[in-house]
DNA sequence: GTTATCTTTCGTACACTGTACGAGAAGGGT
DNA sequence: ACCCTTCTCGTACAGTGTACGAAAGATAAC
């Protein structure tokens, strides 16, 4: 037979994270969908099964991928002033499931959260609690923070792919709905707001964030 | 062959609403997972491509279960006053997600808004303008508001699925990690909130939409 | 060197998925 | 009797995750 087992030291061969990365990779750029077992052992120059050897089965996987986006979050430090470190946290976090949208969805059904998750999540929860914020308030303030950046990443992985196209694709057999002036609403949003030459639906985020930022206080609210 | 055409009266045959119905119902039962082209077929008592001649692929009956969902939020009126309007709806909106978990991670997925969906969100954006906000406002409004929805409902689905079981069996694997000390913030909130006798996380839905919605207001923000 | 023991690869097979294609039955209109 | 529309479904195919077990390569024991 050939030399398998890889050309010497350039490909060191196979390990759980190169696994994990490379179904990152592939997840990005072919979405989650394309993802499967054999795609996955292709891109890596191996055979499905192979990849049984690192991971226990693809559900694995993608609870590794979750817990790989979660490692691209800012995770707060317990030293600086609690809103500021929130919102860098939020912002990054809203940025790393824009660039991984399939991972919002993944969220979902994920059951074993992974140890960067848990970090996180620990971190976050320290911040809080550092900054006056009791158990209760903790809980309560963090389920609202982390809730809108889930929904609103979910909001934007659902708006069609691309930026600032004319979205006439996805909208097409909606617009003669639409020409009924059925939805005068929408069609206001749309024109007015979403198809404005500069508009970013990312913004919207920041207004939303800072709202939340500015009527969370740590002492006095029961 | 046999009469098949169903037995006359009691069953007057399939139709593009009944698949729907029924793959809503199998849905809420088994999972989304489990549900497959055959499995609804044999729930119907027909063969799996008979359900094609009422619905053209499986994406279109996702499509349709969302929009299935969104028929049981309620749907705000012109007259009423607008906070509480959108009150009824947030609460009505968790719910419905609550009672379909899997819509929340469809949600990502759907590029066409059905009938139902679109009627909702022009409802909600008419009652918005209608009380004094701007184009500009109601987008940011409703933005902040459906990401919350969303994003609550979201983390209610990845919890474990009972409501107020020890969570043993989820929590086991991670439990030695927690028991090292490692995270003790989030042992903290566990035994001092979410353990607790009559704990309900549901209840913190309305502590952030509250919040929100004291924090909205229509004409002076800019 | 030889043999035994791990570690790592992967070929084959199975049950399952969505669905393209096309045959045929049921019923009505002429 | 004929056609035509409406509806049902059998067969087949490419794709999925993965159980099982055979084997190759590396390392250790003698």
């Amino acid at each position: 037979m050939k030399d398998r087992r890889g050309g010497g030291r350039d490909r060191p061969g196979l390990s759980h994270e190169k696994v994990l990365r490379k179904a990152l990779e592939l997840a990005d750029r072919d979405g989650l969908a394309a993802l499967s077992i054999r795609s996955l052992a292709q891109g890596m120059g191996t055979k499905p099964m192979t990849l049984y050897y690192y991971v226990a089965n693809k559900d694995q996987i993608l609870d590794g991928l979750v817990d790989l986006v979660f490692t691209e979050i800012d995770t707060p430090e317990a030293g600086g002033e609690w809103k500021e470190q929130m919102r860098r946290r939020a912002h990054s976090a809203r940025e790393a499931l824009r660039r991984h949208p399939w991972a919002v969805g993944l969220l979902e059904s994920r059951k074993a959260p992974g140890p960067a998750t848990l970090k996180h999540h620990e971190a976050t929860l320290g911040t809080l609690r550092a900054a006056g914020f009791t158990v209760q308030q903790t809980a309560r303030a963090y389920s609202l923070l982390d809730s809108y950046i889930y929904g609103f990443a979910l909001q934007e992985a659902a708006l069609p792919i691309a930026g600032h196209e004319p979205t006439a694709e996805v909208a097409g057999p909606i617009m003669e709905r639409f020409a009924t002036g059925e939805y005068p609403h929408m069609v206001e949003i749309a024109t007015q707001v979403v198809m404005q030459p500069g508009y970013d639906y990312g913004n919207e985020f920041t207004y939303g964030l800072e709202l939340i930022l500015s009527a969370l206080e740590p002492a006095p609210a029961d």
